[in-house]
DNA sequence: CGATATTTTGACATACCTCAATGGCGGTGG
DNA sequence: CCACCGCCATTGAGGTATGTCAAAATATCG
């Protein structure tokens, strides 16, 4: 386990995004905007659609799946977050949300009270400007996402993914080159991605025979980054990663003219 | 071709979502910040991927399509945009998009100059919370896309698009519950779907034999409703709509207890 | 009224799903 | 430390929804 350098709980919010436009008095806003820090065990549904929201919650440590069920049971991911992720600031304009929180893994939280956002609002439209991208953020995912499952094949699906959660990892410090570590299961992975848990493990089985990634015992091991990237034909842009962070690995070389 | 009650550009903006806690000098100033009125042909796309944006653009009559294009030519729609829509209000934030945006109609579009919004984010926290949540509404409507295609068969597929563009239709005043004028191919259906034209059209054909909708000649007939709700599973919680307008007419019945 | 885009139909291919059984790992308690 | 139990991963056989390719029919536009 990566202990955080700073003592900040916000210490990875929007990391490797623009946390160079956060100054420090703003930073010190927010941090004050945590009035309390909880931690939730594996497989907790904490917020539920339709739920009247008085606060919202910042990820600081482990993995929550936002979700949507089906009467039948069957669940389509939405979304995955990890550690610096503002989880559902959007439950602040929005007022509930139109879909479920669940952790995967064991979970720290920050909740922030909404009346505290208000007074942000109020106060520190530049700070506002920063928080309302970190939503935005969400909503280009979810375009990837509906590219994903809507156009490409289930490998390169996966693929996709993979390289989208190791991109997000990176820049916060979780993940490195090699791999990171990985707590979803078979099942998880294909409520990301639109596929059947039998058909997520084929796929695992695929890209470890074409020597891209290999996921065993909640690890994920990169085996050739590039050639996933190109497999996938993944392209950050729509991470909206800093330059710098873009230029610390081999995410975005791709962009760059390699 | 439906004529607008009022002389403003905003007129429907937020029309049956939250447009009641727009005051009157919040509407005043919002509509200041549109500096120019074009019109755009059809099938024109006029902000691409990548492209650093110094406007947002109001969609005031017309059809907008967001989408992402593969290398093969494949394109995946990722939202439509009807009048009303702040089309690319959350270019503000982010610099750029992380998709196109073409025409489908010819459209009518007001032009805000993003240091307009500037302005309003130092002087009108509260009309920005509005406009913040608009943003939301966006993505509240991909997540909805990520689970129709990840999880539903083809048929039910569309008919919750129909559901989807029907409701947001009707608050802005231009669909009833008989239908409405329906600009989109079967191609373009297909694309906002991940589904092909082929097989779009044959699920239009099985919409209409079981007694739903009648697609023909740009227009959209409802031939049952509550069917067609039912039939598509769709539950408009995640539209956010105003209470009011979900009573003026069968969308959101059945969240009532129907 | 001709040209072009769109819709419709058919035959065939395939990617992914379903159901079902087996195997392996990790945690828990004796 | 070992044995058990439960969750998770893996494999197989067979089905089906949707895609592909191609041609014909029909609408739309200039």
């Amino acid at each position: 386990m990566v202990t955080v350098a700073s003592e900040l709980l916000t210490s990875r919010f929007l990391m490797g995004r623009r946390r160079r436009q956060l100054r420090p008095d703003e930073l010190q806003a927010l941090e004050a905007c945590i009035v309390d820090v909880r931690t939730l065990p594996a497989r907790t549904t904490f917020v539920t659609r339709g739920e009247p929201l008085a606060f919202s919650t910042l990820l600081i440590e482990g993995w929550i799946s936002r979700h949507r069920d089906t009467a039948e049971g069957q669940r389509q991911g939405v979304g995955l977050q990890v550690p610096g992720d503002f989880v559902d600031l959007h439950g602040y304009p929005l007022g509930y949300l139109d879909h479920d929180l669940t952790t995967i893994t064991a979970c720290r939280i920050g909740l922030v009270p909404h009346e505290r956002l208000s007074i942000l609002m109020a106060e520190r439209p530049h700070l506002v400007k920063l928080l309302w991208f970190s939503t935005l953020l969400d909503a280009a995912m979810h375009r990837e996402w509906i590219f994903r499952i809507g156009r490409m094949g289930a490998a390169p699906r996966v693929a996709h993914l993979i390289c989208e959660l190791h991109a997000r990892l990176a820049i916060v410090g979780l993940a490195t080159d090699a791999g990171f570590d990985f707590p979803l299961t078979q099942q998880d992975l294909g409520e990301a991605c639109g596929l059947t848990n039998v058909h997520t493990n084929r796929v695992l089985a695929t890209l470890r025979k074409r020597g891209l990634v290999s996921v065993a015992r909640r690890r994920l091991d990169i085996l050739d980054l590039p050639g996933l990237h190109d497999f996938a034909e993944f392209d950050p842009d729509y991470l909206f990663l800093e330059d710098d962070a873009r230029r610390h690995s081999a995410i975005g070389r791709r962009a760059e003219g390699g």
